[in-house]
DNA sequence: CACATCAGAGAGCGGTGCTCTCGTTCGATT
DNA sequence: AATCGAACGAGAGCACCGCTCTCTGATGTG
């Protein structure tokens, strides 16, 4: 089952998650495509083991970039979406497999929520501290926060009791949607082949698109 | 060739891209799969026709967007979104096939790209605006343009000549790019189901998500 | 009328996911 | 120790895919 999860991740990483065939992945094991049905389902079953591995690596990225980088914590940011653009341009396909397009009638499982919900954790931790520490500046545009994030969603990432989310956790965890989308916004952009003919310094986009939504949800970022 | 274009149209939005059979189009059209490739050199070719007109499909409707709305540029520039997002929502398929994951091994050609353009010019053409009438703030981080933006985007977008463009607009086409990102980011993010679990009210999501995003490029948005 | 061009058909190649049946091997129970 | 059953793997086969090749027929033109 190992060996196998090791010539998936191979194929995935040199051939991508479109082509990752199983008969393939059997070919590299030295054994019948048939054979492989005895650990795994499904072609789309294997791709979710490989989909929970790729959450859990950029999560893991995430938090120790977060626990390396210095107390401020609108840097610490910028040093967080550095580490995952650059985990992202190391395995460009396990980015996409779990931000990229879905693969075609794939639903996907209970399973993913958890590694899925640690990059959540990361941000919503980082505006946190800023809170306290008084450097979080008023966002652009404030709005009622009530019913906006979900409340289990906010208990997964470890900081509150689902049932008893302050206004004030709420009001700041809002703001943490736009950090998100700017992170894997940016690194979609940039992957994708979007800055192709338009942007010709990709990291140095890459920063001032962080930098830039970041000062919209009140972190400043300077860069140097 | 309409109807070859039209059938593979409708198998698109009907199945999505990965699952575009040249086969299934033939079929459709009562022909054997061999005839098509009178037509059409191969599957990519098709798919290729049928990424041109989502750019297209996708710019007109962000020109409309701005030239129907009112005469803020923050305002217009939320209405632009919410218009590109209900085409998102509308044709999903259409969305990831240019937005989403690159067709394995498919390497765009210099046909897209003046079509893919088209909603550059449109935010451009807003941040400009702004900056004329004085409701542009001062963006989050500042920095030198130089070398950021091509030249060769903007002047194909139809603002300056590529030789002769002025740091002011460079300065200004920076921002183009947070803009850009903010919108592909925030559809990306909700269409491919990241969403689930941690935000409840999915337009809202995004009228504040493209908001924030704007108040760190120095578009003032009021959300009702 | 002869001829060339072109649209389409059909078979076939190697590939895919997946299912079914068959044999083997190996470990636990009696 | 013998036996039984579960687990593992192989192989054939189904329907599908992109793509190529050759062949047929219609069509229009000199």
């Amino acid at each position: 089952m190992a060996e196998l999860l090791a010539a998936a991740r191979a194929r995935l990483e040199s051939d991508g998650s479109a082509a990752l065939s199983l008969r393939a992945v059997a070919r590299d094991l030295g054994m019948a495509s048939s054979a492989v049905y005895r650990y795994v389902p499904s072609r789309d079953a294997l791709l979710t083991l490989l989909i929970i591995e790729a959450y859990d690596a950029v999560g893991e990225v995430a938090e120790t970039a977060a626990a390396d980088a210095d107390r401020d914590p609108a840097q610490t940011w910028l040093e967080v979406a550095r580490a995952v653009r650059r985990w992202a341009l190391d395995q460009p396909y396990s980015f996409e497999l779990i931000y990229g397009t879905p693969v075609r009638g794939y639903r996907a499982p209970d399973d993913t929520v958890r590694p899925a919900v640690r990059l959540w954790g990361v941000i919503i931790g980082l505006l946190m501290a800023a809170a306290d520490g008084g450097t979080l500046d008023p966002a652009g545009p404030d709005f009622d926060p009530t019913g906006r994030m979900a409340p289990e969603a906010l208990a997964t990432a470890g900081f509150t009791d689902p049932t008893t989310v302050s206004d004030e956790v709420a009001r700041i965890a809002v703001r943490s949607g736009t950090l998100f989308t700017s992170l894997v916004g940016a690194i979609s952009v940039e992957l994708f082949g979007h800055l192709h003919r338009v942007a010709d310094d990709h990291a140095r986009f890459f920063d001032v698109t962080i930098a830039t939504a970041a000062a919209g949800v009140g972190l400043r970022i300077t860069l140097d």
